[in-house]
RNA sequence: GCGCGAUUAGCUCAGUGGUAGAGCGCUGCGUUCACAUCGCAGAGGUCGCAGGUUCAAUUCCUGCAUCGCGCACCA
C-alpha cells in the first residue's frame, strides 16, 4: 500500500482472478459447514448482447445479495447462462450475411445455422466476460446456454409434456407475423410506435332486392359501384372508417354495436364489397365501439387479430390478400404484388374514382412493428402452435395471490395480473431456423390441406406443416401412418422466451436440481415481467410442483439524463465498460445502486464520480489505519497474538466519548444495512455505510484518534484496537457494494486480523 | 380508454406526520504529518397547484395540472 490514489486498474483483475481461482463462487467448494441455500436466477443475457446499463444493475443487485449471503454462512449460488434468443441472434447473422449480398435462403437452413453456432462460439460469451468485470461472483461452473444438449433436452421433454397434457395444439389464427423476419410473434413480442396515419371513410354500398340466387352467396350484385350516387341515397350505403383500406379486399363482414340504434335497420343485410365486388353480411358484435368512427367497421379476419376473433364468432370465412412477405397476393386480384402501401394508396385512388371515399382525417394510431428488427408487422393466418394458457396462468395467479412468489415492488403485481388475466393462448412456434426445433415429424406421403373450405388462403401456408404427424423427442423409425416414407421434422423452432421460461431448471444435473432447485431470487427489470418472470413462475408451477423462486425483485430502468430510453441505435446508449474502464468496477457499482430507489433512473455521470471517489477515501482511510497498527508496536503488530481478540465486538471497549460514538453508529449502521439488504433498499444500505464511513469514521473519528494515539500507551493501544476493528467491520459490510477495493484491502491486512484467505467468505 | 409512477436545492435524486437531505456543481478559507479524487465553513428549496384530515402535512386523503411508463381487439 503505497500509493495514495487508489488505482482499480491495478487490482481488480488480479483480484477477480484469485476468486474465480478460490473455487468460492460455487457453494459446494465453500469453507465452513454451511446448511442454509440462498440461491439467485441471473437474467439471461443474449448472446447477442453486450454488457449495457440494464444488466449492470440486474448483477449488481443479485451479487450485493450472493456476496451478502455468502458472508452470512449460506451455500450461495448465483446460476449464470446465456439464452439463444432467436429472432435477435438470428438477425445479427443475417445482417452479417447481408454485408456479402446473401440471405439465409441463399444458405439453407444447415449451413446457416452452422454460421450461427461459429457466430455464437465467437461472440456468445463476451457479455460473461463482461459480468467478470463487473465483479459478478456467480458460478461460472455452471454456466449454461438455451442450446446445450441437456438443455435442449428438457425443452423438447416440456414441449412432449405439454402436448401430452393436450396443451399444446395446433391452430390456424390471424397472428403476428413479420413479414422480414419470416415469422410467427406473441403478443408480446408485439411493440407499438405512434405513427401519424389516416383514417379513411369508405362507403360500402348496401345490396338491394336480391334474388335467391344472389343470397346464396354468389358474387354478383345488380348494383355497379360505379353507377352509385351515394349523394342522392344516404340508405344505399354505410361508411366504414379504416386506417388500412388495402385490407378491405379481404373483408368478410360488416360488424355494428347491437345497441347502435343508427344501424338497426341495415342488421342482416348485404353490402356490395367495392372493387372486389363481393357479397358481405352486416353483423353485430359487442366489440365494436359505436362511438368510434362511424360505428360500423369493416371485418378482415385475415388480416386483424380483433376481427379473426370477431369472424370466429360469427363463422365468417377467411380471405388472406396479403402474403408472408408483405405484399398482396393474387386474391387480390389487379393489386396482386404490390407491397401494402402501394396497394393502399392505389385502392384510395380507386374508390375516390368510383365516388366511395367519404373523407380522410388524419389520425394517430399504434403501429405494431417487430420488437426485434422494428419492421411493421403484418397480421396473416397462419397455422401454428399455440400453448393453452387459461389453466397455467391461473396457477402463475395464484402463486403471487398466496405470496408464494413475492413481487417488489408490489405495484407491479397489478400489471403481472392484469395479463395472467387478459392472456390468450401463447404462439410458442417460431418460422425462423435458431432455436429448438419442435419435436414434431410428419408423414412426407399424406398431405392435409387446410381442411376448412370455407378459407381462402395462400398455397404457401396450406404446404406449411400440414398432414398428419407424431410428437416425438427422437425422429420414428417408421412412418405410423403410411410405413414407408421418411419422416419429416417441423421446420418451426420454438418461442425463445419458452425455453428460458425453464431457466430455472433445465439442463441441471440430477443433483442439482435436487440441492439447489427451486431458488430463491430473480432481479430484473419491469420489460421481462410477463416475457420471461411470468413465464418462469407457471413453468415452474407445472414442472417442479413449486414455484421456482420466491422473490421477484423489480428494479427501476435506467434512462438518460433526459430521460429517454437508452438505446444503441439511437445513440443514447451508455457503456458501462467505458466507466469501469475509465472509474473502476466498484464506481459503477456503487452508481447505479447510489441512484437505484426503484423509481426510473435518469443516469447521472456525477454517482460514478462518487464511487470514485468513495473508493479513494476507502482506500486512504485504510492506508491510514493500517500505517497506525504498524508502525505501533507492541500488541498490535502482525506478529502479535494478543490482537486476535479485537476482531470480536466484546472486546472491544470504549475509553473516549468519541470511542464510544464511533462504536455505537458501527453497531447501529450494521443493524440498518443488515435489515436494507434484506429488504431490498440497496441505496438506502449504501447511503448508510457511505454516511458512517466517511463522515463518521474518517471525518471525525480517524481525526481524534490522531490526538489519543498520541495519549498514554493504554489508550493508544485502544485507539489502534478500534481503529482495525471498525475499519474491518466497514469493509464487511463495504464487500457486497464495493468487493474489490474491499478485497484489496483486506488482503492487505495483517493476519491476525485477516482470518480468511478472502474477504469474500468473512464472517458478516 | 383503463392502470401505474413522478413532480423536493442550479443538475440528478433520496427522505420523513413535528423547524428540509445527499451526490455533483457553486462561494470562501485551509495543504509537511491517510486522502486536493481532501478538510472546514457557506450560499441555495414557500418539498407542482387547490382543498381536506390533524394540535401539526413536504409526508396521509381528494381533486387538478404537467411529464413519463404499462396495458387494451377503438377498426
Amino acid at each position: 500500500m503505497i500509493d495514495s490514489l487508489y488505482n482499480p486498474k491495478a487490482v481488480e483483475g488480479k483480484i477477480y482472478q484469485q476468486w474465480e481461482n478460490s473455487g468460492f463462487f460455487n457453494p459446494d467448494k465453500l469453507p465452513g459447514r454451511r446448511q442454509k441455500k440462498f440461491i439467485v436466477y441471473m437474467p439471461l443475457p443474449n448472446v447477442t448482447g453486450s454488457l449495457h446499463m440494464g444488466h449492470s444493475l440486474d448483477n449488481t443487485i443479485s451479487d450485493i445479495l450472493i456476496r451478502y449471503y455468502r458472508m452470512k454462512g449460506y451455500k450461495a449460488l448465483w446460476f449464470p447462462g446465456t439464452d439463444h434468443a432467436g429472432i435477435a441472434t438470428q438477425y445479427v447473422v443475417e445482417k452479417e450475411l447481408k454485408k456479402k449480398g446473401l440471405g439465409r435462403f441463399d444458405l439453407g437452413r444447415e449451413k446457416f445455422i452452422e454460421k450461427v453456432w461459429k457466430w455464437k462460439r465467437e461472440y456468445g460469451n463476451i457479455i460473461l466476460e463482461q459480468l467478470k468485470k463487473l465483479g459478478c461472483s456467480a458460478d461460472w461452473s455452471r454456466t449454461r446456454f438455451t442450446m446445450d444438449p441437456a438443455y435442449s433436452k428438457d425443452v423438447i421433454n416440456a414441449f412432449i409434456h405439454y402436448y401430452k397434457k393436450g396443451w399444446l395444439y395446433q391452430g390456424f389464427r390471424t397472428i403476428n407475423w413479420c413479414p422480414r423476419c419470416q415469422t410467427s410473434l406473441s403478443d408480446l413480442e408485439v411493440e407499438y410506435k405512434e405513427e401519424k396515419g389516416k383514417l379513411w371513410y369508405i362507403k360500402y354500398p348496401l345490396v338491394k332486392n336480391l334474388t335467391l340466387r344472389q343470397r346464396s352467396g354468389l358474387m354478383v350484385s345488380r348494383v355497379e359501384p360505379s353507377k352509385f350516387n351515394p349523394s342522392t341515397d344516404e340508405q344505399n350505403y354505410i361508411v366504414v372508417a379504416t386506417t388500412r383500406p388495402e385490407t378491405m379486399l379481404g373483408d368478410t363482414a360488416i360488424a355494428v354495436n347491437p345497441r347502435d340504434s343508427r344501424y338497426t335497420s341495415f342488421i342482416g343485410k348485404k353490402v356490395l364489397l367495392p372493387i372486389q365486388n363481393r357479397e358481405i353480411p352486416i353483423i353485430v358484435d359487442k366489440a365494436i365501439d359505436p362511438k368510434f368512427g362511424t360505428g360500423a367497421v369493416k371485418v378482415t379476419p385475415a388480416h386483424d387479430t380483433a376481427d379473426f376473433e370477431i369472424a370466429q364468432r360469427h363463422k365468417l370465412p377467411l380471405a388472406q390478400v396479403i402474403d408472408e412477405s408483405g405484399k398482396m397476393n393474387d386474391k387480390a386480384g389487379k393489386y396482386a404484388g404490390l407491397k401494402v402501401e402501394e396497394a393502399r394508396m392505389a385502392i384510395i385512388q380507386e374508390l375516390k374514382n368510383l365516388g366511395l371515399l367519404v373523407k380522410e382525417e388524419p389520425y394517430e394510431h399504434r403501429l405494431a412493428t417487430c420488437y426485434r428488427c422494428g419492421h411493421t408487422i403484418e397480421p396473416i393466418p397462419s397455422k401454428q402452435w399455440f400453448l393453452k394458457m387459461d389453466e397455467l396462468a391461473k396457477r402463475a395467479e395464484v402463486a403471487v395471490k398466496t405470496k408464494k412468489v413475492e413481487i417488489t415492488p408490489k405495484r407491479f403485481k397489478k400489471s403481472y395480473f392484469n395479463w395472467l388475466k387478459n392472456i390468450r393462448d401463447w404462439t410458442v412456434s417460431r418460422q425462423i431456423w435458431w432455436g429448438h426445433r419442435l419435436p414434431v415429424f410428419y408423414c412426407s406421403k399424406r398431405q392435409e390441406g387446410i381442411s376448412n373450405s370455407q378459407f381462402l388462403i395462400s398455397k404457401q401456408i396450406q404446404n406449411s406443416s400440414a398432414g398428419p404427424f407424431v410428437v416425438s423427442a427422437k425422429k420414428p423409425k417408421k412412418c405410423p401412418f403410411c410405413g414407408t416414407c421418411e419422416m419429416k421434422q417441423s421446420q418451426d423452432v420454438l418461442d425463445t422466451w419458452f425455453s428460458s421460461a425453464l431457466w430455472p431448471f433445465a439442463g441441471l444435473s440430477q443433483k442439482d436440481r435436487k440441492k439447489y432447485c427451486p431458488g430463491n431470487l430473480v432481479s430484473n427489470a419491469r420489460e421481462i415481467l410477463n416475457l420471461w418472470d411470468a413465464r418462469m413462475i407457471f413453468s415452474g408451477l407445472e414442472f417442479l410442483k413449486k414455484v421456482p423462486f420466491q422473490v421477484l425483485l423489480i428494479h427501476g430502468t435506467i434512462l438518460t439524463k433526459e430521460g429517454k430510453r437508452m438505446s444503441k441505435s439511437l445513440g443514447t446508449g451508455i457503456n458501462p465498460l467505458e466507466y469501469i474502464e475509465k472509474y473502476g468496477a466498484d464506481a459503477i457499482r456503487f452508481a447505479v445502486i447510489w441512484q437505484s430507489s426503484g423509481q426510473d433512473i435518469h443516469w447521472d455521470e456525477t454517482a460514478v464520480i462518487a464511487g470514485r471517489k468513495f473508493g479513494n477515501k476507502i482506500w486512504n482511510a485504510s492506508r491510514f489505519v493500517l500505517a497506525q497498527i504498524r508502525n505501533r508496536p507492541p500488541g498490535l503488530t502482525a506478529a502479535s497474538t494478543k490482537v486476535k481478540v479485537s476482531r470480536k465486538a466484546k472486546n472491544i471497549k470504549p475509553f473516549t466519548p468519541a470511542d464510544k460514538a464511533v462504536l455505537r453508529a458501527l453497531k447501529d449502521v450494521k443493524t440498518k444495512t443488515e435489515k436494507y439488504i434484506l429488504a431490498f433498499e440497496f441505496s438506502q444500505a449504501l447511503r448508510l455505510v457511505y454516511n458512517f464511513f466517511w463522515h463518521t469514521f474518517c471525518d471525525k473519528y480517524l481525526e481524534i484518534s490522531k490526538k489519543q494515539i498520541q495519549g498514554e500507551e493504554k489508550l493508544k493501544t485502544n485507539t489502534q484496537k478500534i481503529l482495525i476493528y471498525t475499519l474491518l467491520e466497514s469493509l464487511k459490510m463495504l464487500h457486497s457494494f464495493m468487493p474489490f477495493i474491499s478485497e484489496a484491502v483486506y488482503q492487505n491486512l495483517p493476519k491476525p486480523f485477516r482470518k480468511e484467505k478472502f474477504l469474500l467468505v468473512e464472517k458478516w
